[in-house]
RNA sequence: GUCCCAGUAGCUCAGCAGGAUAGAGCAACAGCCUUCUAAGCUGUGGGUCGGGAGUUCGAAUCUCUCCUGGGACACCA
C-alpha cells in the first residue's frame, strides 16, 4: 500500500471506531464505509455517507449522526486538519496535503513496479482472445479485440491476477475443409485450369489467391498430379501453417504476445471432446431426437437444446468448445474470461450452461463482448480498403494510422459501445488528438530532465520534498497516489478504459503544472530540485501505465 | 417475435455495486509564447441524463414499460 491507500485506511478505520464508541451500531452492523474524494474542492479531501446509512440502524437524523460521529473521531490517527458536516449528512474530511510528498520517494524507488497492487489475490486467470479463425487474415474487427484483451492482461498483471494470454486455433472442423478446397481451387487456377471451382462455401479473398499463387510457385505442378485427396490435405496444411504464421506476426507487430496457442486438432487427437460428451450423456444431458444427439441446455437458462452430434454424424462447433473449456478448468484457471466479437453474443447462454453441466460455476466463465468499429474518415463512414475492396485488415489500419493511435483509440472507449474509429483525428498532429496529447507530456518531462542533467541535477529522493506545496503540485500528487486503486478498479471491473481516461488525466495535470510552475529555476536550487524529484515520479507513472495499454512513451517529439 | 449493447452538452464519449451544483475532449467565444517543447495553458457559454411510472431520505445509476439506433437469434463456424 502507498501512502495514500494508507491514510484512506485510517480514516475508514477511525469512522468504524467512532461509530462503535458513539453507541450508533455494533460492529457488524456497520455497512462498509464507503469513502469518496468530492468533486468539489470545498468538500474536503475524502468525505463518507455513513451518518446517512446509519439513519435507519441507529434511527436518528442523519446530520445528528454525523455530529456524533465526528465528536468521537480521532484526528490525530490521520493527516487530517478539518472535518465538517455538510449537506444531508456528509462528512468531509480535510487533510494536511503534506504527508503526499512521501509518494515521490516510494515511486522513484519502485520504478517499473509502481502500480502494482493486490486486487486480483494471485487468482489463476485466463484470457482468451483474438481466436480467429485461420482461414485468412486479421481485419478491424479482430485488432480492437486484440488491443482489449492485450490490455485487460497487462492491467490484471499488475493488479496481482495470475494471466495466462490465450489464442484459439480452430484448425479442425467444417471451415478447414473450406480452406483446403479453395487453397486448392486457387493452385490449380494458377497453374491455369483457369475453370477450377471454388467451393461453394469457399474463402473468396485475394489472400487466398496469393496463398494458391505461391503455392504454384513453389511446387510446379507436383500437387496437380497428385490425388485429389493428398492434394487437399496438403492444401489443408499449406494453408493453415502460412495463414497462422501471418496472424501470429500480425498480432507480434501490434505488441499483442501469447502465452499459448491451443489447438482445437489436439482435442481430437487426445480424445477430449469424446470424454466430454461421455461426462456429459453420464449425467444425463444428452438425448436422441431426429437422428442427432441433443444437449439439454434448457436445464441451464437456455432458450432450446442444441445438438452437438449432427444427423450426418459431424460434430456442431459447440461439441468441441465444451470439450476446450473443461480442458481450460482442468489446467486450473479459477476464472476464463473469453473476449467475443458482438456478434457472438447469442452464444453467450449456451456457453455458460455448458459450463455448468461440467459441473463449474457459470461465473468462472465471463465473456467480454467487443462491439463494432466503424472508421469514420472524411466524416463518413469507411466501409471497405481502399486497396483491396474488401474488408480493412489490421495492417492496413496501424499503416494508415501509426500503431500508438490504434492501440490508444481502441482502449480509450469502453468495450461494450460501438466505437467511431476517427482516422483523421488519429493522425492529427495536433491538440485534438489525445494520442499527442499524452505523448507530449512524457516527452516534455524528458525534455527538463534533459536540461536538467546539463546543468548537473538530477532527480533525487534527498531533494526536500517540503517545499512542493503549490496547489498545482498537490494536484499532480494525488493523482499519482490514485495509480494503483485505477488499476485494480480496471482490473476486478474488467475495464481497460479507465487506465487510459488516467493517463489523460494525469498528462492534463502535468500540462497544467508546466504552464503554472517553473521546474529548473536557477535562483531556487532546492525548489528545482524537489520538482524534478516529482516530474521524474510523474514520468514514471505515465510511463507505466502508457505500457499497460501498449503505447510507446516517446522522450522527444 | 425473443435476446444482447447503446441512447448523457452541437459532435465523440466518461460517470451506472444510489449520494452534494451531472464531467472531459472537440467545436464556439475571450485571453496567455523576451520564461524548461504553444503537439501546451487559463477562462466563458452550452444539459427535460430517450419518454413515462415505480423503489427511497436521495436515481444518469436499481425495477417495470414504451420509443429509437446497432447486433444476434442454424443439425454454419
Amino acid at each position: 500500500m502507498n501512502i495514500v491507500e494508507q491514510t484512506e485506511q485510517k480514516i475508514k478505520d477511525e469512522i468504524v471506531e467512532a461509530v462503535v464508541k458513539a453507541e450508533l451500531a455494533t460492529e457488524d452492523q456497520i455497512p462498509e464505509v464507503v469513502l469518496e474524494t468530492p468533486k468539489e474542492k470545498a468538500h474536503g479531501d475524502y468525505a463518507t455517507n455513513m451518518a446517512m446509512q446509519l439513519a435507519r440502524i441507529a434511527k436518528k437524523a442523519p446530520r445528528q449522526i454525523a455530529d456524533d460521529i465526528v465528536a468521537n473521531f480521532d484526528q490525530s490517527k490521520a493527516s487530517i486538519k478539518n472535518i465538517e458536516i455538510a449537506g444531508p449528512g456528509f462528512i468531509n474530511f480535510f487533510l494536511d496535503s503534506t504527508y503526499l510528498t512521501e509518494l515521490i520517494p516510494t515511486i522513484l524507488k519502485d520504478q517499473q513496479e509502481y502500480g502494482k497492487g493486490n486486487a486480483g489475490n494471485g487468482e489463476k486467470i485466463q484470457i482468451e482472445f483474438v481466436s480467429a479463425n485461420p482461414t485468412g487474415t486479421l481485419h478491424l474487427g479482430h485488432a480492437r479485440g486484440a488491443v482489449f484483451g492485450d490490455s485487460l492482461a497487462n492491467i490484471m498483471e499488475k493488479a496481482g491476477y495470475d494471466v495466462q494470454r490465450e489464442y484459439y486455433i480452430n484448425d479442425a472442423g467444417n471451415q478447414m475443409n473450406n480452406l483446403a478446397k479453395s487453397v486448392e481451387a486457387r493452385y490449380m487456377q494458377a497453374l491455369g485450369q483457369t475453370d477450377f471451382e471454388m467451393p461453394e462455401d469457399g474463402y473468396h479473398g485475394k489472400d487466398i489467391v496469393e496463398l494458391g499463387e505461391k503455392m504454384a510457385k513453389e511446387y510446379g505442378d507436383k500437387w496437380a498430379n497428385e490425388s485429389e485427396e493428398a492434394r487437399v490435405e496438403f492444401c489443408r496444411q499449406y494453408g493453415l501453417d502460412f495463414l497462422l504464421d501471418r496472424i501470429k506476426k500480425d498480432l507480434e507487430d501490434y505488441r499483442v504476445p501469447f502465452d499459448e496457442w491451443f489447438s482445437e486438432s489436439s482435442l481430437y487427437e487426445e480424445g477430449k471432446v469424446q470424454q466430454a460428451l461421455d461426462y456429459l450423456k453420464e449425467q444425463g444431458y444428452l438425448y436422441e431426437k431426429d437422428g442427432a444427439v441433443w444437449f439439454r441446455t434448457t436445464d441451464f437458462n437456455d432458450d432450446k437444446d442444441r445438438v452437438l452430434i449432427k444427423k450426418d454424424g459431424n460434430y456442431t462447433y459447440l461439441t468441441p468448445d465444451i470439450a476446450y473449456h473443461q480442458n481450460k478448468f482442468e489446467r486450473g484457471f479459477d476464472t476464463l474470461i473469453n473476449v467475443w466479437g458482438a456478434d457472438h453474443h447469442g452464444y453467450i447462454p449456451r456457453m455458460k450452461a455448458a459450463i455448468e453441466a461440467l459441473g463449474y460455476n457459470a461465473k468462472q466463465l465471463e465473456i467480454s463482448i467487443i462491439q463494432m468499429v466503424n472508421l469514420i474518415q472524411g466524416g463518413e463512414i469507411v466501409k471497405m480498403s481502399k486497396r483491396t475492396g474488401k474488408a480493412v485488415t489490421m495492417v492496413e489500419l496501424a499503416e494508415e494510422v501509426g500503431l500508438d493511435a490504434v492501440r490508444y483509440f481502441f482502449v480509450m472507449r469502453s468495450n461494450d459501445t460501438h466505437l467511431d474509429f476517427d482516422m483523421d483525428l488519429a493522425t492529427s498532429e495536433s491538440n485534438e488528438n489525445p494520442v499527442y496529447y499524452v505523448q507530449y507530456a512524457h516527452a516534455r518531462i524528458c525534455s527538463m530532465l534533459r536540461q536538467a542533467k546539463e546543468k548537473g541535477l538530477e532527480p533525487s529522493e534527498d531533494a526536500d520534498l517540503t517545499l512542493i506545496q503549490s496547489e498545482k503540485e498537490i494536484d499532480l500528487l494525488k493523482r499519482l497516489g490514485e495509480f494503483p486503486q485505477v488499476i485494480g478498479d480496471s482490473a476486478v471491473k474488467r475495464t481497460p478504459h479507465r487506465v487510459t481516461q488516467y493517463i489523460y488525466d494525469l498528462a492534463s495535470d502535468l500540462h497544467s503544472f508546466y504552464n503554472a510552475e517553473k521546474v529548473i529555476n536557477d535562483d531556487q536550487l532546492e525548489l528545482s530540485k524537489a520538482r524534478l524529484a516529482l516530474i521524474e515520479a510523474v514520468r514514471i507513472t505515465l510511463s507505466n501505465a502508457m505500457k499497460l495499454i501498449g503505447v510507446h512513451a516517446p522522450e522527444k517529439m
